[in-house]
DNA sequence: AATGAATGAGGATTCATTCAT
DNA sequence: AATGAATGAATCCTCATTCAT
């Protein structure tokens, strides 16, 4: 520990993964903050290194470039998401479909509730990069579709979901989510996330008509 | 320094209203196609002008600046879409309820269907501009909502809607089909349209469960 | 004369000199109203065409460009100035160099207090236009700081005038009539014109050193 | 897309401030040189980059505009001409109040004697500007109109100086000073500086009436 | 003569990316 | 590894001027 006295300053040693990890992580926290304040476009490098108490340069020393960071950043996202989703899956195991059902969508809401920021970059920074990210961003959705879409397939076999293409019911229940999870950002209508999830709940299982 | 005109082009007759309406909608094609195809950010005005076939700032002269043409474009999206739908309706006059949302629907579908360029306008490049359009793209949304809202409600009174809160009932419907008509953009699930408007109400009024 | 029917409306006879002067008029003013609010550069010519309430290309019928209007607008004040002060001489005439001298510069004064859009546009305008109007501008001035300095030399040969050079002198008087005059668009002293004009005749009469 | 830096030229270490330093002067020197020559307008930030010999965008890393470009110009000058009169009195301490007064007005024209492009800047460019900078631009003048203005008090309170409003005396000063300077550029009398900066004393001592 | 649409050079400014130190 | 200076392509918008009608 004692190195003598030319050492510059604090600086982390080559090779330290943890380090390294840890600035990585920093950017993105801060690039997050950024963009979902500002939009993609409207952020510049600047802004996160900026925001990130680091140089201009640095970011460019753990993201090839902006789209990469940008990417990066949607990969969290979706493995924040499924994780969250997945524990919350283990905790109702045990229960029937339908409450599987349910607890996942109310894990969704709750974490984009607890993550406002996650929600702007997914559904609306995602979007303007139009053509640029369309691929990826379809990676991410359809990742979530295909989990959901196992399960309607499922629920099909034994009978307790309607017989409709199971891949377009999948891409509706994610759809629906998102939308509104996007919606409660720009509009408050007073109802608290859990009502929401229930509401979707419901009326994916049962429609608007009264049974 | 400035040099002005040299090439010969179609020149308007100065005051004639038939020939201004006529330019702004040769500009405001290209735009969308424009828009459509690159997005909103990638794409330039000398790109718009281009493919309008005529010259860079006699873009200026009709719209003045980028965002007032994409708003221009947006409204006129919006309009056309209300008049398909309005017209729709008209024709299913005497209907039930259902029979008049189901013609909605449909009519949405088979409006998208018929305009892709709209769907990415309206679906992609809006949510593109951020804080930007948003209070406009907003407007845009709210009044669709709003009139879905009041067939909500009406539903509710007599009794063969669900009582959930109208107006999230109301985003819900605007939400998935907007969605599903997105998707078609970069998905072919092999379905045709009408299917998918036949999905939509049938998802909509009875959710997946079987009754 | 008589044409036959198909003849366009009101329109003034080609030739009519009155008309042509009127309309070159109707555009100066509304030029020099638009130059001295807005300056030179922020003024363009569809603003005053605007101001004229004619049509963007009617000004280069009647000017050649921007800078041949603001060349006129220019000599026009010249001429002004010119008669407003040989007005004010021929009233004062039969008095001695003193009240000639006097009565000059109050004249001056009183001329840019009564058009404050001549002052910008000699003394702020013309600056601006760097080396482009230089030698015009001067034209304007030398023509003032001839006829000061063919005074100032009669005086000289009468020995009521040092004898500095007098070129240095006659631009001495003038260069401070302009810029008091100048000051006072900006600045108000809440000194009368009146008593800036009998101000400056005394300082360059006398000094600032009492007698 | 962006290309970023290819040739290789000089580069300032990072967070060298004496580099830094520098590197604005060098910008600060080639923007007065150019805009010296062609005026405020005419000169692009692109001739500035090119006479510092740098690259078009380096210009806006050490000036956030080509406004705050001139603007620091501005300042520049004024600081260089006040501290060359402060020197010039300091020299001149212990004279009489008219023997300061002279050494004043000596060095001021001195001053502009040596750079004609500080003249330029102050007396043409600074107009050019109007309403954009006037606020700033009379901020300068206004300075040295406060200190003139503060030895024309003294020299009334002591009975060596006329009655009259004592600002309007002090522009009077200024304004007579920086016309003559700024005349020199365009109109060679043959008058060496000394012999003006000694005929603009007597003027505004003792008048053109012989005493 | 008058009109106003069309033209396009120009110019300020931004910003992702590179790279010398 | 970190820094921040340097680069210049890219882009929106302005506006003097031209010219068909």
């Amino acid at each position: 520990m004692a190195t003598g006295a030319s050492r510059t300053v604090a600086r982390a040693r080559p090779g330290n993964e943890d380090d390294k990890a840890r600035r990585r992580a920093q950017i993105m926290t801060a690039a997050k903050r950024a963009f979902a304040r500002k939009g993609y476009h409207a952020t510049t490098i600047a802004d996160v290194a900026k925001s990130a108490r680091m140089s201009y340069g640095s970011v460019y020393w753990y993201f090839d470039s902006k789209d990469a960071l940008f990417h990066a950043l949607m990969d969290a996202e979706r493995e924040a998401l499924r994780e969250h989703i997945a524990t919350a899956l283990d905790a109702a195991a045990g229960g029937d479909g339908e409450q599987l059902f349910a607890a996942a969508v109310r894990a969704t809401f709750e974490f984009f509730e607890g993550d406002r920021a996650a929600v702007r970059l997914l559904f609306r920074d995602a979007y303007a990069l139009g053509g640029k990210f369309e691929r990826h961003l379809f990676g991410i959705y359809e990742q979530f579709i295909d989990e959901i879409e196992a399960s309607i397939v499922e629920g099909q076999r034994r009978g307790i979901v309607v017989q409709s293409p199971p891949r377009m019911v999948a891409f509706s229940v994610a759809a629906l989510i998102g939308q509104l999870a996007h919606r409660r950002l720009s509009t408050d209508d007073g109802v608290p996330a859990g009502e929401v999830a229930d509401f979707v709940v419901r009326l994916l299982l049962d429609g608007i008509r009264p049974r």
